[in-house]
DNA sequence: CGCCCTGTGTTCGCTTAGGCACAGACGGGC
DNA sequence: GCCCGTCTGTGCCTAAGCGAACACAGGGCG
């Protein structure tokens, strides 16, 4: 998983004259840090297949600050909504890890899923686990301890990059996790302690990926089974 | 809101011919206070549309606990998986709420959507909302507090039902909010005290439903919102 | 070199809620 | 009327996390 990813795992999938269609109606787009893809509410323009970068879908709340509760890589795809049928974002999205990514035009990417059954099916059956992840996620965030669900952002993060380092401030972080920063500057503390990563100004280390995997909370495992289970090609 | 049930709503606002031959393939059924519809994992037999009854959907928290993330009524269906192509729940569906409900089997309703573009339409835009509504539970489990939440689980309930009384403990309560019973006993003590509800024994009375929606977190009226936009016959 | 800005570490008091134990209070069955 | 099970209220302690304030460290830049 912590290769160089090259493709969109979702559209790698498809078959293979699916692909080419959907390929062909593609542009190739570079995601930049802090980029703001869509605001909760506004209207979708495109649906992006993340290749190497990597998006947090936030949910403010209570009008001020927001919360994740979702991670899109090449894993996965942003911009759902327009397979139902509604073309307004429901959460904001942002980009967290810069990288390249393949974007299509909402009026194009309609076209091709009614063009390509397998296109329709895939997307529905990714659709089906974002709720499942949704439902996992509203249970994590009220029942899990800081450090778990920190050590299971690492990981979910980790998935989505090529890399061991990732850029990150406890600041950030905090803002991901609903979270002061203080917290996370504890509960990193906690596994730096434990040598499961090493962290300096913004530059975090993974050092010990399974132990990562031990201190998070069943979430990311359940997450990660999910998806295989309903998207593996085979399924 | 308030009325005795007669029908589901989303089927009453399909045109006339989908809703006819949706119908026909429907059964009434009683669901009975403490059915258990499907657990997570298993096969879905039947898709579900309340009449007057409703349903709780739950996750499990680490093995034991579980949590509400949903709950469907008259407004609702249960079994959208179905309509996303996989047959398997993504979560336990509790029967909360006795009463009729409108209830049809898997292959029928899959050769439904297939026969009618309304219900496709339905269907999926009832899904975006369920999953901006999954966002939302995340954001008020982990950030509200339990007097506001209970205040809005309360709401939800009395929109579903045709009467101000609710038959419920507060331990059971505290089981679909994810707290400890005594942590409800204090929070509906504190709603009582403010004079918006009366309860004795498992019977809760809403006095001051204005009241009350002050009191809940703005997480009710944004569930209700998104599904008014999403979902109003003329959207 | 010294300054400032960013990122990190620490402290203090406070609130929410969990764990546990037990005390009252109501109501139905006998 | 009495018993007993269910439902509700209270008290005590602990843990997680918030808010605010402050201290320190490194690095870029004047």
């Amino acid at each position: 998983m912590n290769r160089a990813h090259q493709a969109n795992r979702l559209i790698a999938d498809l078959p293979h004259a699916s692909r080419k269609r959907l390929l062909a109606s593609c542009d190739n787009v570079d995601l930049a840090f802090g980029d703001v893809l869509c605001a909760r509410g506004d209207r979708i323009r495109h649906v992006y297949f993340p290749v190497d970068g990597f998006i947090s879908k936030l949910t403010p709340v209570d009008g001020r600050m927001s919360l994740e509760v979702g991670l899109v890589g090449y894993e996965g795809m942003l911009g759902v909504g327009v397979a139902l049928g509604v073309n307004t974002a429901a959460l904001d999205a942002l980009v967290q890890g810069a990288g390249r990514s393949l974007r299509i035009g909402v009026p194009k990417f309609r076209s091709e899923l009614s063009a390509s059954p397998a296109l329709r099916r895939m997307t529905h059956r990714y659709i089906y686990v974002l709720m499942a992840q949704l439902s996992q996620a509203a249970a994590c965030l009220s029942r899990h301890l800081l450090d778990a669900r920190l050590a299971r952002w690492l990981l979910m993060t980790h998935d989505r990059t090529s890399s061991n380092e990732l850029r990150i401030t406890h600041e950030l972080l905090a803002q991901m996790l609903g979270v002061r920063r203080v917290g996370v500057t504890k509960a990193a503390g906690l596994l730096q302690a434990r040598k499961l990563l090493r962290y300096n100004r913004g530059d975090i280390t993974i050092i010990d990926r399974a132990g990562l995997e031990a201190a998070s909370c069943g979430c990311y495992r359940a997450g990660r089974d999910i998806y295989e289970r309903i998207l593996s090609k085979e399924a």
